[in-house]
DNA sequence: TTCAGAATGGTGGATTCCGCCATGCCCTGT
DNA sequence: ACAGGGCATGGCGGAATCCACCATTCTGAA
């Protein structure tokens, strides 16, 4: 698909202008790195995706809309040669995992360096995971075993589950949540119940502080 | 202090690397504006901030240690005359009029594009006050069922309301809180309907979410 | 292929929300 | 003393929500 000779193509998917100019002027500086587009929303990332063809596209796992996780999703469904790279504002790896589920070849945090930064980049294009110590140690802890006691109740809740609750935490009502996400309230409904049970909370008010609570401690 | 001809020195507080970059950048472009300066944590902004004399500190309310809120206040009491300017990930403006109270003269978002940015740092060094239209909308809001602008809106609360408030950021439900002060619910009801006008929040979820980051806060 | 889980939505009754209004109480100013 | 204002209490009615159950569809993994 890409000439081996010629620079990797790479789009950038951030909402932070500063963030995208920050990651361009450090990708700039590589001759075989080559930024191919900037996008600030899914759907304008899925447009740029098709029209320029990208080798490896960056992604900001704290997208306002989806998380990021649902952009890698589409993305993987669009062309599974696309490598993906997720670099997250958080130094949590609650994201982490279900990015790689999604399809991502890489997570890395944004604290990092240049060098881990480009290390990260040139590992992803080359077909091979890359991750940040802490992150690929949590995931070994849990393959061998460890499984149920590193999980945060949290951790259990799936990726449209976390989307609500995080929607819940920001103080949206029920029917807001429908209308953003273009879904029934019946369904928020539904999801709400199956978050507080895998929270183990009762009640419509505790969700909510539970929400809060979880929002303003992770990002 | 400056000299009135030469750049205007710029102090960038910020934990994500790529994120003072991209604001580095952004001011780089501008003659009349210098950085003189970058900080990831509140204890090196504060060093630099003396090593430096800065005309303005840019400051990131999201920093880890103190929300950026003491970092504001500490530099304040350091030197008055520095201008600060908040920018913020959250759209939120719960953060906002902390910040201002504390010292800063602007706030906006991350998400704010270049010129707004550029502006925001010229009209904040000149001494006056930028707020994102959200943001000022609000507090203009506030101040107009305010005499007292001092006056914090949770300050303006009845000892009684703040009661319930307080019960509400626990998450408790209206008929839980009605049962334990031996009132009807309808009680709650109207005292919840009060302290929402107070607040100038419109709905139930972001009353609860307000309640609820004010607890966390305030012990 | 089968099966479990995820996502989407519906039903119906209980509860809450929300705006509006009313009563009674205590305090303060004239 | 008395008028006015703020506070605490609580009812009304319509809209929205919460809550427990259930149904359908789709996908991924055994």
């Amino acid at each position: 698909m890409t000439n081996c000779h010629s620079p990797a193509k790479i789009l950038i998917v951030d909402d932070h202008p500063s963030v995208r100019e920050g990651l361009a002027l450090r990708i700039s500086l590589h001759s075989d790195l080559e930024v191919c587009g900037e996008a600030d929303t899914e759907d304008h990332a899925l447009v740029l995706v098709k029209q320029t063809s990208p080798d490896l596209v960056l992604v900001d796992i704290s997208l306002k809309s989806g998380h990021g996780i649902e952009l890698i999703k589409r993305i993987r469904s669009l062309d599974p040669d696309i490598k993906m790279l997720v670099i997250s504002g958080f130094q949590e790896s609650l994201y982490a995992e279900r990015a790689l589920r999604a399809g991502a070849l890489g997570y890395l945090n944004k604290q990092e360096s240049n060098e881990k930064m480009i290390e990260a980049i040139r590992t992803v294009l080359a077909g091979k995971r890359f991750l940040s110590p802490e992150i690929s140690r949590r995931i070994i802890d849990q393959a061998l075993g460890a499984s149920d006691v590193t999980m945060t109740p949290i951790e259990r809740l799936t990726d449209r589950e976390l989307e609500i609750f995080r929607m819940i935490g920001e103080g949206l009502t029920t029917s807001s949540i429908a209308s953003q996400l273009f879904l029934s309230p019946h369904t928020i409904d539904t999801h709400r119940e199956n978050i507080k049970r895998k929270l183990a909370v009762n009640t419509a008010a505790q969700l909510s502080r539970t929400a809060v609570q979880w929002l303003l401690e992770n990002g």
